[in-house]
RNA sequence: GCCCUCGUAGUUCAAUGGAUAGAACACCAGCCUUCUAAGCUGGUCAUGUAGGUUCGAUUCCUACCGAGGGUACCA
């Protein structure tokens, strides 16, 4: 159990001794300075109302109740009504112990319920190389598995391909240049080179297997995305899947014929949806909308996920009340969460520059990770959050690369393998237990337990850029203690607390950036 | 027209309805005979506009202005 939900509690437990009430919500905060404690709680300026008493008396009240815990230094009530938190030295000494046993496993949750979800992300269609669009939602949904994963749930991430449709075969045109051609760029040209086939059809479904195999997944490889399963949306064809969805959709009655196309009743019941969707068009062909049931009815029910979670681009917002309506209908409401991804801009020049895979105007993720690299990409796309539109300016990107702040947060993790390299050789003083802390060794302790409480957080909100944020504030924390606290005094001795402290810091560091995907360096 | 996301320092971004709105870059002034100066310390600079709800609003509500996206028998 984290700090914060042992307050949480320790609260609960007085409401119900002193006013009889078992479920009041409040929130637990961290102040906005660490003179003003370690946590803060807003319960009494809640409470007060329904009391009818002044807050900052009831504060003060129930500050009172909450000193006697011993792990607490001080609890005290603040103007108008807050109540702040200090922990005891004792209690952080504990919590340091802690962190150098459960090593890479700290910030691993335990005693949670354990569900099993799919992620599926980037989902970009066969028909052309990922573009640096597509690593925003590769590296969110790729580190939003690992923090689902530390808090203890079963996690697949699974990649869907589109490889059949309108797209497959206008993609066939496109390598065989004829009029209906619509893809272009170098790569459609080293297609055409390798395919001998000249049924469009035929040459599209080609074409989109070695794009898969050349152009996605290396990239994927190379960008340190992790995947389970590509799950080819032509197996739900061949394998009959599409047809038996439509089976069982008509059994429900759900479904019925209007201008000669089959529609689905999307708008039924307390639907978010404004019309009903087609799933047969009047053509005869099926549509996207019926295989993407069918995908997700084989998710839900045949693979038994308890929930799915798909990251999708803001341009297909349009598309997710049909879909959680569709599988609201087959018995699985709320079961899928959609997290929209927000548009990355393309500035060059000072101008935007429209991305089109038609047109074969794109930077590709791959020239991305070449340019800048991957720690740089990675941290660059991951710290900023998803439902805001990003700019991404390619003649500042190199230049920016230097300043990124991912080296602000490797740099802290090198000094650390550097004092812990040269302290290895030498004689480490017996000062076990340190009675009163530095300022700088409180704070960088105090930064360090809050790691699995950001795991909670961001497995709760899926607000992945607040790891990125975390590992700023606790590189922060030791840089100053760095400036402020030798480890290694002038005669070569070492402060075995100081020692203690640097390697709970150095495996949280590292624990932070493998979550991240980022790397971690002895030496800069 | 309707729907969604968003508007915060010169710039790029933070801030479950809380306390003095935080960082980074840029700019100015300092700090290396001591564990890595890719660091530290100090300084300048911000909530689009107008109302409302609240003890308290960047956050919630309404209107307006501005940016992007969606509004197909495309995905």
């Amino acid at each position: 159990m984290t700090t914060k939900d042992t307050i949480k509690q320790q609260i609960k437990q007085v409401l119900i001794k002193k006013y009889q009430l078992p479920n009041f919500e409040f929130a637990v905060n961290y102040p906005p300075s660490s003179t003003m404690g370690d946590y803060s709680v807003n319960v009494a300026m809640l409470l007060a109302k329904d009391l009818k008493k002044n807050p900052f008396e009831l504060a003060k009240e129930l500050a009172q109740e909450l000193a006697i815990q011993k792990m607490w230094q001080k609890v005290v009530a603040l103007e108008p009504g807050f109540i702040n938190f200090y922990l005891a030295e004792k209690k952080l000494q504990e919590n340091l112990k802690n962190i150098l046993k459960e090593k890479e496993k700290f910030g691993n949750l335990k005693n949670v319920e354990k569900k099993k979800i799919m992620l599926e992300f980037i989902s970009a269609n066969p028909t052309g190389p990922l573009t640096l669009a597509n690593g925003r939602g590769g590296f969110t949904g790729d580190v939003l598995a690992n923090v689902l994963t530390l808090a203890g749930n079963k996690v697949e991430r699974e990649y869907y391909v589109n490889d059949v449709g309108n797209q497959i075969k206008v993609l066939g045109h496109s390598v065989l240049k004829d009029e209906q051609a619509q893809y272009k760029g170098e790569y459609i040209d080293e297609l055409k080179k390798e395919i001998k086939a000249i049924d469009p059809k035929q040459v599209g479904k080609e074409a989109a297997q070695i794009i898969l195999k050349k152009y996605i997944q290396p990239v994927i490889k190379k960008a340190g995305i992790k995947f389970d399963k590509y799950f080819l949306e032509s197996e739900l064809h061949e394998g009959g899947s599409v047809e038996k969805m439509l089976t069982v959709l008509k059994k429900k009655d759900l479904v019925y014929e209007k201008d000669g196309a089959v529609w689905l009743k999307t708008t039924d019941k307390k639907s978010a949806d404004d019309k009903d969707r087609v799933l047969i068009k009047s053509d005869g062909s099926k549509t996207y909308f019926l295989a993407d049931i069918a995908y997700h009815f084989n998710k839900l029910h045949d693979r038994k996920f308890d929930e799915v979670i798909n990251l999708w681009g803001a341009d297909h917002h349009g598309y997710v009340a049909r879909m959680k309506q569709a599988v609201a209908l087959l018995g699985y409401p709320g079961q899928l969460e959609v997290l929209l991804m927000q548009m990355v801009r393309l500035i060059k020049d000072g101008q935007e520059f429209k991305m089109s895979k038609r047109a074969g105007v794109y930077v590709t993720l791959e020239e991305l990770v070449d340019m800048v690299g991957l720690d740089v990409t990675r941290f660059f796309f991951l710290m900023h959050s998803n439902n805001k539109t990003m700019d991404f300016d390619l003649n500042l990107a190199s230049e920016k690369s230097s300043k990124n702040p991912v080296f602000y947060v490797q740099y802290a993790h090198a000094r650390i393998c550097s004092i812990l390299n040269k302290a290895s050789d030498l004689e480490v003083s017996n000062v076990k237990i340190k009675d009163n802390l530095h300022l700088a060794e409180r704070e960088l302790l105090t930064a360090l337990i809050k790691w699995p409480e950001i795991v909670e957080e961001v497995a709760e909100n899926y607000e992945v850029h607040k790891i990125c944020f975390y590992a700023i504030a606790l590189s922060d924390k030791f840089h100053d203690f760095y400036e402020n606290c030798r480890v290694i005094d002038e005669n070569n001795l070492v402060n075995e607390f100081r020692l203690n402290l640097i390697q709970a810091t150095w495996q949280t560091l590292k624990n932070v950036l493998k979550t991240l995907g980022v790397s971690a360096p002895e030496k800069m």
